[in-house]
DNA sequence: CCATATATGTAGTGTTCACTACAGATGTGG
DNA sequence: CCACATCTGTAGTGAACACTACATATATGG
């Protein structure tokens, strides 16, 4: 029972225009003007919602994480080590070049490196990453007891492998890369998790 | 026969310091202030000497590609492809990891997305990137009509895998990851190489 | 219908930014 | 020794930034 006069506008879906200019502009790149603009609101109501432009930024990085959530669910669920790697990676070369969205990805767009007054906004990026970079190797782990990955070989390497051709493909995607250049980086990458499976 | 009065600091000794802050911070968020600072100079001599903060980038990046051109050289002189996919990847890894400098490349922090006024702040990084990628690909043409290669493989392809995966792991190095996690993924990552290389 | 609580739009706030006017300093060419 | 050209330090410039005071609008609780 909430009181006072109600929100005139949708969180969520003034999330997603926040999302979107931070993502093309990256945190420091992107201004209150232009976030309000897009967004359609005031500043009052950014910084009545959200705080400041920080907690801005972790609010569209919650959601974008849940969008994507669902998403990394499906890629771990594949049936081989190997068929994650190629999942992972082909839905990322389209993902990170679908014109719906700016290009590449909004975890490494959003800022790299950062001014002073800034500086955990990469950390926080890392942050997120590393949770994909998590589930990538729980399911590593599990391929190797199940005998798909070699017993030689190391799980966690082979997520942080993945996690950074990941990262790769997004700094390329955003400086111009089109799809199929970056499905031929994917195809060459997935050789490197083939040569960790088990022969067959 | 220049006149007037001489500069009093040296250009390239006061382009490492900057090229050091703007590794760290990036190109929007290293300010003038910091610059000078760490130049030693202050702003009159800065903008004199490069014309503005992007004159100041651009040079920056000159003289970081320029010491960094050697190396690339003793890259691509390795015998084989898969050598020097090694040496290009473990080399990085080590670099990125140096504490000599910030952390990651500086082809990669200075700039990713950028706000209105830097749009192509962000494509001159790409286009650095770039140069490495075409000496890659040179390389590897040059490996697959050597026999080297497979028949089948795609010198092009090799070298943006490569490259992606240099700078996927030069994000990580920036983040934290330590000098071994980066030597674990160019381990699994040259083994995408090898699988593109003849059978001995 | 009134008191209260929250949202909104206008119009700012102080701060920091990249950049520069200007005066004095220090060299070269004649 | 004198014109001149360039550098240097001080001290700013206007613009853009993140953020907010305040009056007004619109809901709920009683």
């Amino acid at each position: 029972m909430r009181m006072g006069r109600p929100r005139e506008f949708d969180a969520e879906t003034a999330l997603d225009k926040a999302m979107e200019v931070f993502w093309r502009h990256g945190y420091e790149g992107a201004t209150i003007a232009q976030l309000t603009d897009a967004m359609g609101i005031n500043p009052p109501s950014l910084y009545a919602c959200f705080g400041n432009k920080e907690g801005l930024l972790k609010a569209a990085l919650d959601r974008y994480t849940k969008l994507r959530g669902a998403w990394m669910d499906e890629v771990v669920a594949a049936r081989t080590a190997r068929d994650v790697a190629e999942r992972m990676l082909m839905g990322i070369a389209d993902k990170q070049t679908d014109p719906a969205n700016p290009p590449g990805c909004l975890l490494v767009q959003g800022g790299i490196a950062c001014g002073t007054g800034s500086e955990n906004v990469p950390f926080e990026l890392a942050a997120r990453r590393a949770q994909n970079e998590d589930q990538l190797r729980d399911r590593f782990v599990r391929a190797k007891a199940e005998g798909d990955l070699k017993p030689t070989s190391d799980p966690a390497a082979l997520a942080r492998y993945v996690s950074a051709v990941s990262v790769g493909m997004g700094v390329m995607a955003s400086s111009g890369a089109d799809r199929e250049a970056l499905r031929q980086v994917a195809d060459v990458a997935v050789q490197a998790v083939e040569a960790q499976s088990a022969r067959e």
